[in-house]
DNA sequence: ACCTGAACACCGTTCAAGT
DNA sequence: ACCTGAACACCGTTCAAGT
């Protein structure tokens, strides 16, 4: 008797740049970082390894597909009548959640080339909500930078770092270890403050003609 | 006649975690942090791969070993009558010297995870640089939290954006180029001072009382 | 145009064996 | 105790070939 191949052939349109980024996320997200190999996307998504090839370059550019599904997650749309210390505040927060939702992918984001595709039209987009929010061109570029560096620095480490949570083992915290989690998972919003301050000095000084 | 073997066995004691250390370093420095596999330390050695194991646990605690010499290079002891806010300045541009020095393995330390071996022996020195220069055990906490955030996450993202100098292609930079340049390579000393000033408004407050 | 398997040059690490 | 080579289970990517 004839068989028909057991193993089926993908049909044409099944695979994409998405469903492929979206697989990859998958894999980060349940096996980690270091887990994000092509063999594994294709296995994932049960086609062939060179099957990817159709729909990203190699190896970097998936990751670049996937930094661009993490920030289509963000919402950053100027809210009206906002300060620009509510759009920094706002920021910050957005980052930290998609963060928690994304631990092992975040950095993927955070320390990616802000002057490419995908980024940079991103930081555009946060240049923008500053500037909307009432900060000349200048201002919003300083500001962006020290936040950018700021929370990419802290939630990268924080995520790294993340204890193995939701374990039977939270019985008698030692100083050490207390002061250690102090320092990288509750001091992200004293930080945001402490450079929000300094930006409004910054940025008075300024109005006042002092020299920038 | 009996050839004596062309390839003679390394001398016993000519390995170490010190040289194995060195090499990886140099490994890394000139052809880039993902070059840092055992097979390549161990050609720069010219050793066998397993050669490595009686030294190095793995591939991890190879990178730590690099990430203790980085530590090394630094010099961050107390300095006599020094003001928080100038022991500040001087770890913020020792941590940018040596991005400078080592910018592929840099990320290794800034990275790393803090909370463990051999992050934070150094971690608590410069809380103790701090704690010398007058600050309170928790003001110097709060402070590390935020410098050390900004500033890996400024230098990683700087070193690993960092343009392949020295090419002939510096003819006319456009606009956006000049934007995410300046964005990234010249404002570290802004954003330094941003969060000098910061910090100065949050410690002011608490010796005037205000809640913490 | 899209999907595929074999092949090549890598990788970390285990194992058994030399000195 | 320290050094080693073969072997195993991976990896990205090239190539030639199917539909």
């Amino acid at each position: 008797m004839t068989t028909s191949q057991e193993t089926q052939r993908r049909p044409r349109g099944s695979l994409s740049r998405q469903s492929i980024g979206a697989a990859a996320l998958r894999v980060i997200e349940r096996d980690g970082l270091d887990s994000l190999t092509m063999r594994r996307v294709a296995g994932e998504l049960s086609c062939g390894v060179m099957s990817l090839y159709s729909h990203v370059a190699d190896a970097d550019d998936l990751r670049g597909v996937v930094v661009g599904q993490l920030i289509d997650r963000l919402d950053l749309r100027p809210h009206e009548g906002e300060s620009w210390q509510d759009a920094t505040r706002r920021m910050l927060s957005t980052y930290a959640d998609l963060a928690a939702s994304f631990p092992r992918s975040f950095e993927l984001l955070a320390l990616a080339d802000a002057d490419q595709w995908p980024v940079a039209p991103h930081m555009e987009r946060l240049a923008d909500l500053l500037v909307t929010a009432g900060l000349t061109e200048e201002d919003a570029l300083t500001a962006l930078s020290v936040i950018d560096a700021y929370a990419s620095g802290f939630l990268v480490i924080a995520v790294r770092n993340r204890p193995a949570v939701a374990s039977a083992e939270r019985a008698a915290p030692h100083r050490h270890d207390q002061l250690a989690r102090l320092h990288h998972l509750d001091s992200y919003g004293t930080g945001s403050e402490v450079i929000i301050a300094g930006l409004e000095q910054r940025f008075e000084g300024h109005r006042a003609g002092r020299k920038p």
